[in-house]
RNA sequence: UGGGCCGUCGCCAAGCGGUAAGGCACCAGGUUUUGAUCCUGGGAUGCGUAGGUUCGAAUCCUACCGGCCCAGCCA
């Protein structure tokens, strides 16, 4: 139709196009998918990029998308992972069939192939220890030489990986590895290990094994029990594909997954090394793993994110095999786009100055109102009260200014902001000289209107009422480094660290329509920024309002 | 100096032999009771470089150059 050819449809990424190849040629008849994490850390923004891709895979061809806990090493992982992990995962708007998955959950499956590879004379029991192992596998650029422990037989090799099994070793007094090729190209085919000794508790399989599969051993494996038919993963495990292959082909798994690389996600001025940001958190350099300035999935939501805005953002980011780094304006034009059309708008004043309307009836108090988001009237108001003293920010007033500035000057108009137009008079100051309040008159007949005389206003700023206000603190966030590139090379990222990524600002002055903000309630302070109320400082009786981020600022004077 | 992968506007990214989409950023206008939003317009004679094939190449071939990954009993 008329209609298809105008739309402008978003071309495929690479692994849509091989999956529509895929169905169909009918290969497949519903693609399966999955969600790999280790639980061993939280999970950031690069894993929101995995996350988009696998589950979105299966919205939108009515595929399957498993949770999968890549469970291998138990020393470095936990419960608590686990549950993090879930919980940002839905968070994000997905879900997956059926139970959560676990590496672990075939543990008892991985060690019945690994007897058959031992039994077929493809695997055997290495006693070389590691810094012996690394020396006979060569280099990249010479071959390696075969362990003196490779033509073990068959009933040796058994009844060593039974002693493995049984914890009569120590850990790393020998290894199960696979008989493949020494000489090749590949390091990863160089006879790699496939079951470990650590005496160590798991949490899911407790203290019924001592010996563990490697993640090359048990990842394809995994994914063939399952039926995942595209196994994603990041560029960096290219080169373990031919291994992911020869397991498929050596042993009788029941289905043929394929793994498929692209590229991690990069963003500049963030790091999202996992040990590097447990630096962050270990040496105080942030509140902790929820940090609002931490590029964490429960930092970005403590900090205001939400969950369209990053599927959104790792939508525009794309999915391809090149190297990158995507701009952060990128983050921020996704986050702005989808607060500025969804956000209550409130007025919030962070640096307050008192502004008295002296021709304003001392006793008065009147009603005004504004709307809860201008674009959007059908969502209601707030009602604003007005008297005599109002709160305004430092910023909007000055003595006096060139005409570039559009605020509050003295013998000059200004718009409050759903209120009236006022004029400036007077500031007082203190014995420091410091304004400490500006005296000025308010012009009747000006809410909703311009003036009569004619004369506007050419700016307008937002304020508070002196009297009915809630007291609060605000929290404003800048950037955690200042490279843009804090990651690369040997780097000490932590010189480069913001010295101003946190600015707390205590005595601000908000709306009274603020005391009502609940958990989920993203609001536009105007003129300000989109606020969140922290989530962590809700028991608090000031309340406490997080910027997720500022509005775009195209003031240059 | 082994193997694998990648190089299209400042940043992402389409393109798959027929004469360079789009988004972010940026710049210039317009609207505006948020210096916001919104709207309009602008930008690669060029696709890492150099050759070659072809009527025609970012797309094919060749050779270079640059970048990333691999030598954990981590994932």
């Amino acid at each position: 139709m008329k209609n298809d050819s105008n739309e402008t449809k978003k071309p495929l990424n690479f692994i849509e196009r091989i999956i529509e190849e895929d169905l169909a040629s009918g290969r497949i008849s519903q693609s399966v998918t999955r969600f790999p994490p280790e639980p061993n850390g939280y999970l950031h923004i690069g894993h929101a990029k995995s996350i988009c891709l696998n589950f979105g895979l299966a919205e939108t061809y009515g595929g399957q998308c498993n949770l999968r806990f890549d469970d291998t090493n138990p020393a470095k992982e936990e419960m608590e992972y686990v549950e993090s992990i879930k919980k940002d995962v839905q968070w994000l708007g997905f879900d997956w069939q059926g139970d959560i998955r676990f590496t672990s959950d075939y543990f008892d499956q991985l060690y019945t192939w690994a007897l058959g590879l031992i039994e077929q004379g493809k695997a055997y029991v290495c006693d070389l220890n590691q810094e012996e192992m690394r020396a006979y596998r060569g280099t990249l650029t010479e071959a390696g030489k075969d362990s003196p422990y490779k033509e073990r037989s068959v009933e040796e090799n058994l009844a060593l990986f039974e002693k493995m099994r049984a914890g009569e070793f120590d850990e790393g007094a020998c290894a199960l590895r696979v008989k493949i090729d020494m000489a090749h190209p590949n390091m990863q085919m160089r006879d790699p290990v496939i079951y470990r000794i650590k005496k160590v508790a798991h949490h899911q399989t407790g203290d019924k094994w001592c010996i563990y599969p490697s993640y090359d051993y048990a990842h394809g494996q995994s994914d063939a029990i399952e039926g995942i038919t595209h196994s994603i993963c990041t560029l960096e495990f290219e080169e373990h594909r031919a291994l992911y292959d020869w397991f498929i082909a050596n042993l009788p798994v029941p289905s043929t997954p394929r793994q498929y690389e692209f590229s991690r996600l990069n963003v500049n001025y963030t790091i999202t090394s996992k040990r590097k940001l447990k630096q962050l958190v270990d040496e105080g350099h942030v509140d902790g793993w929820d940090d609002p300035r931490m590029p964490t999935i429960s930092g970005m939501r403590r900090r205001g994110f939400t969950p369209k805005s990053i599927r959104e953002f790792c939508d525009m980011a794309g999915v391809t095999r090149t190297d990158g780094i995507v701009d952060v304006s990128m983050l921020e034009f996704a986050i702005r786009e989808d607060l500025n059309t969804n956000a209550t708008r409130a007025m919030c004043v962070l640096e307050p100055l008192k502004v008295t309307l002296t021709n304003y009836p001392e006793d008065k108090t009147e009603q005004l109102v504004g709307p809860k988001h201008p674009n959007r009237i059908e969502l209601g108001a707030r009602s604003l009260p007005f008297s005599r003293e109002i709160f305004i920010d430092q910023d909007d007033f000055r003595e006096s200014a060139n005409k570039k500035y559009k605020r509050l000057v003295i013998g000059k108009r200004v718009r409050l902001r759903n209120a009236y137009i006022i004029e400036a008079d007077e500031a007082i100051k203190n014995e420091q000289g410091e304004i400490i309040e500006v005296k000025a008159h308010f012009i009747e007949n000006t809410v909703g209107k311009n003036p009569e005389d004619g004369i506007k206003a050419k700016g307008v700023i937002h304020w508070v009422d002196a009297k009915q206000h809630i007291d609060c603190e605000v929290r404003l966030y800048d950037r955690l480094f200042t490279e843009a590139s804090p990651d690369v090379g040997g780097k000490d990222f932590l010189s480069c660290l913001n010295p101003d990524n946190l600015r707390v600002l205590t005595g601000c002055k908000g709306e009274m329509s603020l005391a009502e903000a609940g958990q989920d309630d993203h609001y536009q302070f105007e003129r300000e920024g989109y606020f969140i109320l922290d989530a962590k400082e809700k028991h608090v009786s000031i309340r406490v309002f997080n910027r997720t981020i500022g509005l775009r600022d195209t003031w240059k004077k």
